[in-house]
DNA sequence: AAACGAATTAAACAAACGTTTGATTCGTTT
DNA sequence: AAACGAATCAAACGTTTGTTTAATTCGTTT
């Protein structure tokens, strides 16, 4: 954090107190002191506390869609594509984590300015996952599913984990140790691809991540 | 909201302004006027402004509670529990969308008061997913899903329909008529249990009443 | 009708809010 | 060294915030 500009501060902080609090619960002035920015600065680089939420929102929709573009689009098969998209994106989402709880919380809030900004995001999304995916769907399985279901469900089981962290941190008693990154990126494949009741796969065992903590725990 | 009284319009108008502008960014006095009500008797009734949201989120979490008691726990397959109760609570979902935004919102949130709350019931709700979905699961597939995982998967694949629908309202074209909630239950049913990639079944075919409104529009 | 507690009211409280102003410092260019 | 624009600052702007107070109305009980 020392290293960084101030304008980066300002963001980076935002960020941070955004996810824990809420946009409208976070006062410009704790930011600023928690940035070690003067109060003014916020207006001098974002104009407005508005404009600081676009620019975060921006940034996540951003890097969100370039990954669906990466691994969605291609003459793979369906499954690899998906499961691809599924690897990179939960990755993001962890890596980004507060920008990600940002961005959802403010996803049911109808500010006309934002969800102006949240639309025109979501309708690219839509294009890609309507081509790459619905489309492709429909001809291999019979199954008919709109974009603006299927979206939504990818994002949200994809996000599932960060949303309840800080719920479930306090719920999992102390006995069972966190899932990993990988071992939950595989499980959302695995329920999302082939569903919850399949019977299991090699894959879906734990990750060898997964069985190198659980061995120095025994020890 | 003509015959409710005072301390209701006061909890109906709340979780309304609380689901579209955030529980931080409502104001008392613009919750009063619109619940037709003086500023006074929010505290008199609720005590202050997180005891309304308290009592919001515990009503919520209540009869989410009773549905899972009552659709997972029993003799029943596992794929009967899981239908049932997808489809029970997505029906409490969307008649209770605004709680269920409202609690969503919140769920990130590290407010110390707000986040005790959220984990007694989460302890809750994980006991009986656990015996219920994930021990049998284990049993039936050998798959070893962790609740700490499942529930939030879960959850967020319900209320993504719901989560997104300011955003998706904007996106969907006037072409596309929207998805009902019947045919929405059955996609997720479809998708959580036998996975995206399964071949289409007759149950996931567009519901009658969907299918009624494609003939009347055609027509 | 007197008395009582619950319900409702207008008014005020200090604190925090987002934003703006005008002066000052800083690094670079002339 | 003079000049310039960008960056930073302390201070104040007028609102709005959640909460409290004390007085009043209302319906019921005595």
């Amino acid at each position: 954090m020392e290293s960084l500009s101030p304008k980066e501060r300002i963001y980076t902080t935002a960020v941070l107190l955004f996810a824990r609090q809420g946009f409208a619960g976070t006062g410009l002035r704790e930011l600023a002191v928690k940035a070690e920015v003067n109060l003014a600065m916020i207006s001098y680089f974002f104009g407005s506390k508005k404009g600081l939420l676009k620019e975060i929102l921006d940034g996540f929709f951003e890097e969100y869609l370039h990954i669906a573009r990466k691994e969605l689009i291609g003459d793979a098969s369906l499954n690899t594509k998906l499961s691809r998209f599924i690897s990179s994106a939960v990755r993001y989402f962890a890596s980004e984590q507060n920008s990600l709880l940002v961005t959802i919380a403010e996803l049911p809030h109808d500010d006309p300015e934002i969800i102006e900004h949240k639309s025109n995001w979501g309708r690219q999304m839509a294009r890609i996952l309507s081509r790459e995916v619905c489309e492709p769907l429909a001809v291999e399985t019979g199954k008919k599913i709109p974009v603006t279901c299927l979206g939504p469900m990818l994002t949200s089981l994809m996000a599932s984990r960060f949303l309840f962290s800080p719920m479930m941190e306090r719920v999992g008693g102390d006995a069972e140790n966190p899932v990993s990154v990988e071992s939950y990126t595989e499980i959302l494949v695995a329920v999302f691809l082939q569903g919850l009741l399949a019977q299991g796969q090699k894959r879906l065992n734990p990750s060898l991540s997964d069985k190198l903590v659980e061995r120095s725990k025994t020890r």
